[in-house]
DNA sequence: TTCCATGCAAAGTGTTTGCAATAAT
DNA sequence: ATTATTGCAAACACTTTGCATGGAA
C-alpha cells in the first residue's frame, strides 16, 4: 500500500541521505531498474553517492523484504519496489523489455509433496517469455545484432 | 526423448571433439551446471578444451534450442539439457540448490490479452522458492555465511 | 583454398569487499 | 566515545571478444 520510504520510516530504519536517495529512486510501482541505473538516478538527487553504497543499500532492502530482486535476464539483476501486490513478469526474448502482469491464482500450482524434495515453498514466481511488438516486427535482435541459428 | 548428442547428430551439427565433450558432459536429465562446471568436467574428457569454446558452444546450443538457460539465482547461469519434457524448477533460497519438478498445466496461466502489452508468449517458466531440508535446520546460510537482516 | 572452430589472453560487465574517513547517537 | 555508514579503489566472478593458429571440407 504505502510507498517504500513510508514503510522504511515506519520500520524505524536508519534513513541517511544516501538511503533516502535510493528509496526515492525506487518510488513507483512498475519500475525494474538495474543497480547501475539506480545509482545513476540517485546521483541526480545526491551527486556524491557511491556505487558501493547503492549496492549495499539494495542488498539490505532485499534482505528486509522491502524490494524484490529479479533475475529474469541472466545479466544484471533488476530491483522491483512493488512488494505489496503479488504480480508476475513478462519478458521479451529480443530486447529484454520487462513488464508487470497481474498474477493468476497460484495456490494450485505448487508441486505435490512427493516432488518437493523436502523443501518448504514460500513463493511461486512466473516469467512469461515471448516477443514484444517491435521485436516481432524485426525477428530476433539480440544486443549484438547476431541472429540465432536454426 | 533422445539424448543431446543423438539430437545434434540427427540435426547434422558439425561435431568436433570439443563440442562432443560438452555434449557428453550435458548427458542426463536433471543436471543444472554452470558454464565453469561444464568446462571443468569437459577438461576431464578433453584436457585442452578452453573456456571460450565451452562458452561459445553453450551459446550455440541455447540458440539452437537444444539446451535451456536458467537464470534463477542471479549469479552464474545454469544450463539444462532437458528440453524434451516441459518442467519447472525448485530453488533453495539458502544454498541455491536447484531441482526439476514436473510442470503443472500452464495453459490457463497466461495473462489476458489486455495485460500482454502486445507480446506474443511462447513459454511460461515457474520458479518455486523456499528452503531445502538442511537450510530449514540452520536458518538461512548464504554462501558467505552472512545472515539476512530481520 | 576457403571456411569455420579453437585457444589464448585481454577486455568487458556486474558485484562485492577492505579499509580509512566521516557522520550519527 | 562508540558504533554505524560511506566512498574509494581494488578485487572478484562471470562472460564475451579479437586475433592468430589449425583443421575440415
Amino acid at each position: 500500500m504505502s510507498d517504500l520510504l513510508t514503510r522504511l520510516r515506519a520500520r524505524g530504519w536508519h534513513l541517511t541521505a544516501q538511503r533516502r536517495a535510493v528509496a526515492e529512486v525506487l518510488h513507483g510501482e512498475h519500475l525494474h531498474l538495474t543497480a547501475d541505473e539506480i545509482h545513476e538516478r540517485a546521483v541526480g538527487v545526491l551527486p556524491e553517492i557511491s556505487r558501493a553504497t547503492v549496492y549495499n543499500t539494495l542488498r539490505e532492502l532485499v534482505e528486509m523484504g522491502e524490494v524484490l530482486e529479479l533475475s529474469a535476464d541472466g545479466k544484471a539483476r533488476r530491483f522491483d519496489p512493488n512488494v505489496t501486490e503479488t504480480h508476475q513478469h513478462l519478458v521479451c526474448r529480443g530486447c529484454g523489455a520487462l513488464f508487470d502482469v497481474p498474477s493468476p491464482d497460484v495456490s494450485e500450482l505448487a508441486p505435490p509433496r512427493a516432488h518437493r524434495h523436502g523443501f518448504t515453498i514460500d513463493a511461486v514466481e512466473i516469467v512469461y517469455r515471448g516477443l514484444c511488438p517491435s521485436c516481432q516486427a524485426e525477428p530476433v535482435r539480440p544486443p549484438d545484432g547476431r541472429r540465432p541459428a536454426g
